[in-house]
DNA sequence: TAGATTGTTAATCGATTAACAATC
DNA sequence: TAGATTGTTAATCGATTAACAATC
């Protein structure tokens, strides 16, 4: 969790400083799926505290985090729910596809792969990647299954710019290493291992028994840390 | 991301503090992995600066964190492999078991069931539940498919601790308020859906496509966090 | 003793929260 | 105007980090 960052020059320029916290940016995604249940309900507008409610946090929280974002809001009234939408989507960069490929098809491979939430949600799973001989060839939701040394061409070819690790822990390393040097631009790890990667690429671990480990931590202690999310 | 904590009285009282920040608690399952490793290649005893180059953080990160367990370590040496696993287990709780439910066995539900990592980990898949008809009665893993009207015998029955939720995000709530009835003391939400529950029921949210919202954020920004996890 | 490395202190940084003036 | 609610300020809290005395 170190490491600053900084907007790139997206659009609009109404952001009042060009640097979002990273505790703001892991809850965007969060008020984002809220506000998408608000529109579809056809609310027009929305206070702190009612989206407070819904990410499970609290309207100072929320006034705050949408400030860094600029002023979408109007006093006395809320936030626009479409116009908020659409700023966030904007600073996340979700204006664009950001295809991906799955690397490692064994049972959590195959569900990622099998998945259709990534579609929908503007990240298309665009290729699959094995070394084993008996899973290369093979299809998973229509896709065929290819061997690592075809990944550099297979992410300049669908221009894929996440990296999915899914294979065992012990191949992690290398294949972060391959993906790096295929281009992809961020990686999410579901390994249970660390990864060393350039500075430049964000990665997300996600791991199981990290959070397992965490919950049994806590639910042997007498008060319980709310709503924890992968961040 | 609120609520305080305490540690149960459990085994030896060494520790000089009750109380294990958040960060270092979320740290500790990573640093217990490295020494699992380090303990395998028999290496005695490891220093700071070791453990946190395995762990991807720095060396004075890793002696405070390490400070909240109790003084573990020799000046001069550093620490000793086999006995901070033990005290680290110890402090997570992960001395017994702790028997888990899956409730939804679509994609995700049936990768989990088939991920032979939990039982190895402590976490034994007890119990499967899912409420479509064609599900019941099926078996995944040679464990077979309960109604969720079974839920609390289950639980009760196989001492069930964590509830993970892996139904779509729609049936999320409900889910989580039928595995608190049952009696389940935390939860690992797959759902994206923020979930509410009492206080005392610590629950973590993994969440695919928040994830991938965030590395897409990172990816377009000039500098990157390094090694974000879900916490 | 000399070298290595911990455990702790204190400074700094970032995140959270409450409060409230601004303003619709 | 009166009521509602934002956007911002300032206080507080927790986490990180560097530095170093303690000590093996």
């Amino acid at each position: 969790m170190s490491g600053g960052q900084q907007n790139s020059p997206n659009g609009t320029g109404s952001r009042p400083n060009g640097r979002i916290p990273e505790a703001t940016v892991a809850r965007l995604p969060v008020y984002r799926r809220a506000l998408i249940e608000l529109a579809e309900a056809r609310r027009p507008t929305v206070s702190s505290e009612q989206l407070a409610d819904m990410a499970g946090v609290n309207a100072a929280k929320v006034r705050k985090d949408l400030s860094h974002l600029g002023s979408y809001g109007t006093r006395g009234v809320g936030y626009d729910v479409q116009l908020l939408v659409y700023q966030i989507e904007l600073v996340l960069g979700l204006h664009r596809d950001s295809p991906v490929v799955i690397v490692g098809l064994g049972n959590l491979g195959q569900a990622l792969a099998n998945y259709g939430g990534f579609q929908a949600r503007g990240f298309p799973v665009a290729a699959l990647i094995d070394a084993a001989p008996d899973k290369v060839g093979r299809s998973f939701a229509g896709l065929v299954v290819h061997h690592p040394r075809d990944l550099a061409g297979l992410v300049a070819e669908h221009q894929i710019a996440v990296g999915i690790i899914a294979t065992p822990s012990s191949a992690a390393q290398l294949v972060a290493d391959q993906l790096v040097a295929a281009g992809v631009r961020s990686i999410l790890n579901f390994a249970s291992a660390v990864i060393a990667v350039p500075a430049s690429i964000p990665v997300r671990q996600v791991d199981l028994a990290t959070e397992l480990q965490i919950l049994s931590f806590y639910q042997q202690a007498p008060l319980a840390p709310s709503q924890s999310a992968a961040s």
